[in-house]
DNA sequence: TACCATGGGGCCTACACAAA
DNA sequence: TTTGTGTAGGCCCCATGGTA
């Protein structure tokens, strides 16, 4: 869950707005909160002052060089991390997560995880959403995606690239770029959905983005994806679990890529 | 006619720096 | 120390033109 975002320059509040990147942070701290429930080592590793987080981390391809900011990266520390750093419960606040008992129970468990200048990159964690003008924007979803990947592992083979995707399925969704003006004025102007093709098409996109299974190969380690309902008009947000979302056993189905991604941690990063 | 690929554009956020 | 301003980069959205 996460909180209506800030007044746009109309004075609007959105839940969802396309031109912030809060959405994504919020996604990629969500996988990074249960990839810190799963893997016990990496809990350890927290423990033991062995890895921080980097928020918006840019990452060279060293074949191309090319750059890429990644939202969230876990990776190994470069120095003594100071006492006034973010951590990784602070994050939760600033972007204005909401958190179920079970989850704030999760989070208060684990020991202190600073936000600091990172060294090798264990983790990178990169999330896109998909919550309207679904098929005018595949392209650029995948390209995106692709890029991410590419960049992560042209910097370090070894990390763990991992992507997550929100598909929006909703029939009906209040755009903040359509709906430019205060709402309460004036009817919101509605888009509409043709939906479950929309969200069909995006998952099939999305399983075109190639994925790996070992470090010599290309692709992303992990792809998880949400099927969500967001109309954007300030109501119930609902995780779809039915079809045509990802069902356990998927390939792409969140919770199947998160234990399979604390395993790989575990196993890949034994050593640090 | 419907679908697809491309790239410009506007808004958001973070950050650095200057001024009060 | 606080507030204001400018800049850069990221986020899709969407108009446009090509293709099946």
């Amino acid at each position: 869950l996460q909180k209506p975002g800030p007044a746009d320059k109309y004075g609007n509040h959105w839940q969802y707005h396309s031109r912030s990147d809060r959405h994504s942070k919020v996604g990629s701290w969500g996988v990074a909160l249960d990839l810190l429930a799963t893997s016990s080592l990496l809990r350890r590793h927290v423990d033991d002052g062995k890895v921080v987080l980097g928020v918006n981390h840019t990452m060279t391809d060293f074949a191309t060089g090319r750059k890429k900011d990644l939202d969230l990266v876990i990776a190994r520390p470069t120095g003594a991390v100071p006492h006034t750093a973010k951590t990784f419960a602070g994050l939760a606040d600033q972007y204005g997560i909401v958190l179920e008992p079970v989850e704030q129970g999760v989070l208060a468990a684990l020991p202190a995880f600073p936000v600091n200048t990172v060294g090798a990159v264990l983790v990178a964690l990169e999330a896109k959403a998909c919550m309207t003008a679904h098929v005018k924007s595949l392209p650029r979803l995948y390209d995106e995606l692709n890029s991410s990947h590419l960049c992560v592992h042209g910097a370090s083979r070894q990390a763990l690239a991992i992507g997550y995707v929100q598909v929006n399925a909703a029939d009906q969704f209040l755009s903040p770029v359509v709906n430019n003006r205060l709402l309460g004025d004036t009817p919101a102007e509605v888009t509409e959905h043709r939906q479950p093709a929309d969200t069909e098409r995006v998952l099939k996109k999305v399983a075109e983005i190639p994925r790996r299974s070992a470090s010599s190969e290309s692709g992303f380690d992990g792809i998880g994806i949400t099927v969500l309902d967001l109309r954007n008009d300030g109501g119930p947000v609902t995780i779809v679990d039915g079809p045509p979302a990802p069902q356990p056993g998927d390939s792409f189905h969140y919770g199947s890529m998160i234990v399979r991604m604390a395993n790989e941690y575990d196993t890949t990063f034994a050593q640090v």
